[in-house]
DNA sequence: TGCGTCGTCTAGACAGTGTCTACTTTGGCG
DNA sequence: CGCCAAAGTAGACACTGTCTAGACGACGCA
């Protein structure tokens, strides 16, 4: 009797604790998370999760990759809309719309303590490339001569500034917490999203 | 022989238990940190902490609650700034500076995996303290008829996402590792300063 | 067929962690 | 002096990540 219903053949086991990694700290936090317990969650021993990840960082470094990932290309979709006024709302949404529908995933995204990128030529490839879907954004909003004339440099870093800090002030923040606030947090996310557009549709 | 250097009067373990945390911290980064590591530091039993925090998320919820009057702190200095735009530029500058000069306490109050401010009231008030000392900067935005006409609360909202941004992108972001980018940061954080400035000092 | 090797998994051990309980010590006050 | 609460020590427990050793089956090759 080799493993349970969750693992039925090899490589399996991967994806099986990457799925029940993410589905415990979805549920009960980043801080419940234990190879332990995911191993046990998967119907392994503690011991079999080292067969595909060598060690605990490995997997949050999996999950940041698949992370980093969506992130591109939720950007790059974000990219594609014409007028630089929805463009702007439109990638703010994104990016807060990720990190609400995947909150293990960002999470691990930023948290040096559990996964160092640089240990992780994978991981950092994915994080390179979601960065250069937000200059290729920023650009746009450059060629079409929008945001006040900022460079192309300030734009990006101001937009990645506010699309990141409503992500993890809705994940993260003051609304933590103190509600479960699905609507809020949505609300919050919109107005910072509709402000950034407005505030950057003024011609440069 | 009851004690160390380190603490020679009772209530001097407390705030050597705190300094010594966040001393770790910002040498070996969150993970290394343990209670029983810290007390070493302190040069007491692994016991003794506890007589002056009930665990390990009291001690957090401490330095939170330094981290949090520190940043209503500065965000009132910046609120007394005259023109809009050089105030808008002073909170962001404020509010990055606090977390590159204070990494520790910066993180610490936005994990919630370490500390939930439900259970710690003193923390929960500063934070609260600190978002009304924004609401005041937002406000004086809005009555000197800047932001393009946003609400006051999209301009709260937004001015906060884009500091926060900053700041944990300084912290956590690409930036983190891939430089120890002490100069690369601070330009980081005035470009977005400088942006948010002039985007947000257009009448309205 | 038999043999060896490799990938996968199990089992046991180790140091380190947070926290519970039980104790000793110490300083101040009636 | 005697007492007590505060402050500190020591030991134990369950739990963690990870090291080492082994077991088992599938595979290629003689």
């Amino acid at each position: 009797m080799p493993r349970t219903a969750a693992a039925s053949k090899p490589e399996d086991l991967r994806q099986a604790v990457l799925d029940a990694s993410v589905k415990l700290i979805e549920s009960e936090g980043l801080a419940a998370l234990s190879l332990r317990r995911v191993a046990k969650e998967a119907g392994v021993s503690h011991q079999a999760p080292y067969h595909h990840f060598a060690n605990r960082e490995a997997i949050f470094a999996a999950i940041a990759h698949e992370g980093f990932a969506g992130l591109a290309h939720a950007t790059r979709e974000a990219t594609r809309v014409k007028s630089a006024r929805a463009r702007v709302r439109a990638a703010v949404r994104a990016y807060v719309r990720i990190a609400m529908e995947r909150p293990a995933h960002f999470r691990i995204m930023f948290r040096p303590e559990l996964v160092n990128l640089m240990n992780h030529s994978d991981a950092k490839d994915a994080a390179h490339d979601a960065y250069a879907a937000l200059v290729a954004l920023g650009q746009s909003l450059k060629d079409d001569r929008v945001a006040a004339g900022l460079s192309t440099q300030a734009i990006v870093d101001t937009l990645w500034s506010a699309c990141h800090g409503a992500a993890s002030l809705v994940l993260d923040g003051l609304y933590s917490g103190a509600k479960e606030a699905d609507p809020d947090a949505v609300a919050f996310g919109d107005r910072v999203a509709d402000s950034m557009a407005r505030l950057m549709s003024i011609d440069g």
